[in-house]
DNA sequence: TAATCAAGACAGACCGGTCGGTCTGTCACT
DNA sequence: AGTGACAGACCGACCGGTCTGTCTTGATTA
């Protein structure tokens, strides 16, 4: 693999365990086994490395979490997949993100002290949000939920619940915790389902 | 004020907004008004403040989130009292925690990088989480709730959720969002109710 | 009552180490 | 001979922490 991917791979794992800024140049030089040379060669600094590893993980968090959803039959039955996919494809799999979800890390770091990076994160949750809400209101429309659902509080609570159950993942790293949070998520969509 | 007193309420809000990490002695004494001197006469190091800070934000947090929750009437209203508090009483607060949730900050910062000190937080994690089942389940005894509520689950879903908007908070800063949050958690607590 | 002194509160110079970033040098390949 | 890839010495800024010195205050003396 070519040094820059290598760069950013490493960066990503870093990053998710110990946040943007508590990771050194010298942290990343170590995991990628190279030196500033090799490391400013590629990138123009630390920031510059920032965006293109934004860029990486979500483009992972599209792979992991996007799997199978066009062969879902119903259209809940995508969130549900969705659900899965987040807890066993993404977060589990601790591979390219040992220490958890990147990007709450980025926001909650970032929040007030680069305003203008977690700016970038900020649209990734306005995003999944609003694709939770659209799959809800084509479930509705396709008649598979009960008429009283309401889409927007409902894709409020479980996008709410993704973040939270992350944050909690992050912290105590249980499997078991994990489980229980995305199959309560799981049960109760179950239970608006007609 | 005792100089002890203005270090550990400037760190407090100092932490929310930066983390305890990227918190530097130097951003606390200039806030604090003081020095090196002034600061090592009260703590022995960095760390020691981050338990007494930790102590103070405890203490803010049961002051904000718990009022009232004695006079509520119904279990199933205390929860309910409790997502109010939290929201405009807590979160909306930003004088002590203008960062957003302090716990959060420190449980994703300090999650990979400081096991003994993000173990701390995540005490008060699991507490709440205690708490709010023990709330559903008094409320499913006294027969407020329906019957076929699953109190494990929805405490589950309620306490990932108040975490998630509290994520989502922390790096939008939008009241508006976050009412629409809890008012959807809030919604749905309702539909549980005998 | 007045002089003395011990002790705590605080200021700030200073320390070794680490930060992100620059720059020069080396080496392989065309 | 020229060029891109990389190594590593070096830079100023800043990190948490130590240490010395100054000033205040209140108890202890004669």
């Amino acid at each position: 693999m070519a040094l820059k991917e290598t760069i950013i791979n490493e960066s990503l794992k870093l990053f998710s365990l110990k946040g943007f800024v508590s990771t050194s140049l010298h942290d990343i030089l170590s995991a990628a086994n190279t030196s500033k040379g090799g490391f400013y060669n590629h990138f123009a600094s630390k920031e510059a490395l920032f965006y293109q590893v934004l860029d990486e993980a979500r483009t992972m968090w599209r792979d992991r979490n996007l799997h199978g959803l066009d062969e879902a039959d119903q259209h809940l039955d995508k969130v549900i997949l969705l659900l899965h996919n987040y807890q066993e494809r993404y977060l589990l799999d601790a591979e390219k993100f040992p220490g958890g979800c990147i990007f709450i890390m980025f926001a909650v770091e970032l929040g007030d002290q680069r305003p203008h990076l977690s700016k970038e994160v900020q649209k990734g949750f306005v995003g999944l949000k609003a694709m939770i809400k659209r799959m809800l209101d084509l479930s509705k429309e396709a008649g598979e939920l009960k008429k009283d659902v309401n889409t927007e509080e409902m894709s409020e609570i479980i996008f709410s619940s993704m973040l939270g159950a992350s944050v909690n993942f992050s912290t105590d790293k249980s499997a078991e915790k994990l489980n229980r949070s995305i199959n309560a998520l799981i049960g109760f969509l179950e239970t608006l389902r007609k």
